[in-house]
DNA sequence: TTCAAAACCCCCTCATTAGGGGATTGCACT
DNA sequence: AGTGCAATCCCCTAATGAGGGGGTTTTGAA
């Protein structure tokens, strides 16, 4: 029998949710809640195999939740459901550690085939939150259009490394000052004005 | 009419994905190849609305394919086709810009469906490839092994978005020396000597 | 209540970095 | 043959950072 409990503050959806599953034999509700504020407790509780979670709540949101029940808890598998695919808390919540992501609307067709692939250890999205998944993976990743010379990018990584202009120097066998030419090169192309900005800019656009 | 480019070096797989194309009036396969050896020319000239796109191919493999076309062409949907999941090759390709990800096995009753969904700007996946993808963005956010105060995380931050101390300082209302204090601190729980250091570190172990 | 840790402040010195001048060599492109 | 650019090296000064001291006050947990 696979236990599930259900978090959101819709009550009317909630009944829904739980009317619907009723309506498969292997699947028990053994809990509802309206929001999180004992949610650490109830999971310990409980154990269940599946929560559905909604992402907009009252005082702790879904996303926390998630947190919440990570942090002792790694195996729960957790069905995130969102009204908005826009919502850019999706991807927060995602790295908080849900498994699957739902749009409210495709609940009726989509949610028991959804529970079932969590349980199988997949990882079900409506296709507009996949998009935005692939997106933020795909982010980013067309840089390059700082030309650095082949030298330079050798000077930025070292850099980023935590290596000092001393450092360097040694390591590529060349004098300081000529390490010094190279990061003033380095600065004038990212238009930055020292190390660290240097090195959060080409952490950002993915130079290293 | 939607215009449809093949690349895979199993003939076999190519006929059969033809033909089960060719059953769906909308869809018109207009060229199938079994390397990548041309692709760049061949999409210039087709330019196909959707491109179907095997992993493993010789010479040029999928995901170097797709990044060639990346290089001039944004738009064209890139659907990846590949037989193990467990394919590390997998997220370069979804780096590289493709747009889906099915395995082979379940082309028969998902790849029109797919392909229907990247033309609606869906992001398709098999569930074991949503998964590793999930997965990769979920990976390493549990640091926080550091322990690092909030007004150490805050002063972290604001270093890597490159203000010097004295502009810390200002930020926050504090003096220069707390904000040595701090960077002392930080130094001494990431166990880093430099500016640069510390905010390697953070990048890679997600702290920023 | 006591104790530890966080957050704040100050001083010192030496090393390093930023930013501004130069210069020479060698390679590639025209 | 000249032009541009990357890569190398040199010098200078002012500003900044690293690392070592020394503190107080506030706060939260034991």
């Amino acid at each position: 029998m696979i236990t599930i409990i259900i978090y959101d503050d819709n009550n009317d959806l909630r009944g829904s949710i739980r009317q619907l599953l009723s309506e498969v034999d292997r699947f028990a509700v053994t809990g509802d809640h309206a929001n999180c504020n004992h949610v650490m407790q109830q999971v310990k509780e409980m154990k269940p195999d599946v929560i559905l979670m909604d992402i907009d709540m009252p005082l702790i949101s879904g996303i926390e939740a998630v947190r919440l029940i990570r942090k002792f808890n790694r195996t729960t598998h957790i069905i995130m459901l969102t009204v908005f695919d826009d919502n850019k808390h999706v991807l927060d919540a995602i790295c908080a550690g849900a498994s699957g992501y739902l749009l409210k609307k495709s609940i009726p067709e989509k949610l028991v085939n959804a529970i079932d692939e969590v349980l199988a250890g997949g990882a079900p999205m409506s296709p507009s939150i996949a998009k935005m998944v692939v997106a933020s993976l795909q982010q980013g990743k067309e840089a390059e259009r700082y030309d650095l010379s082949a030298r330079e990018k050798e000077v930025l990584y070292l850099l980023a490394k935590g290596n000092s202009f001393k450092m360097m120097a040694a390591a590529l066998f060349i004098s300081i000052d000529t390490i010094r030419s190279h990061i003033k090169k380095i600065y004038e192309k990212l238009q930055v004005h020292s190390q660290t900005e240097a090195i959060s800019k080409a952490y950002n656009e993915k130079l290293i």
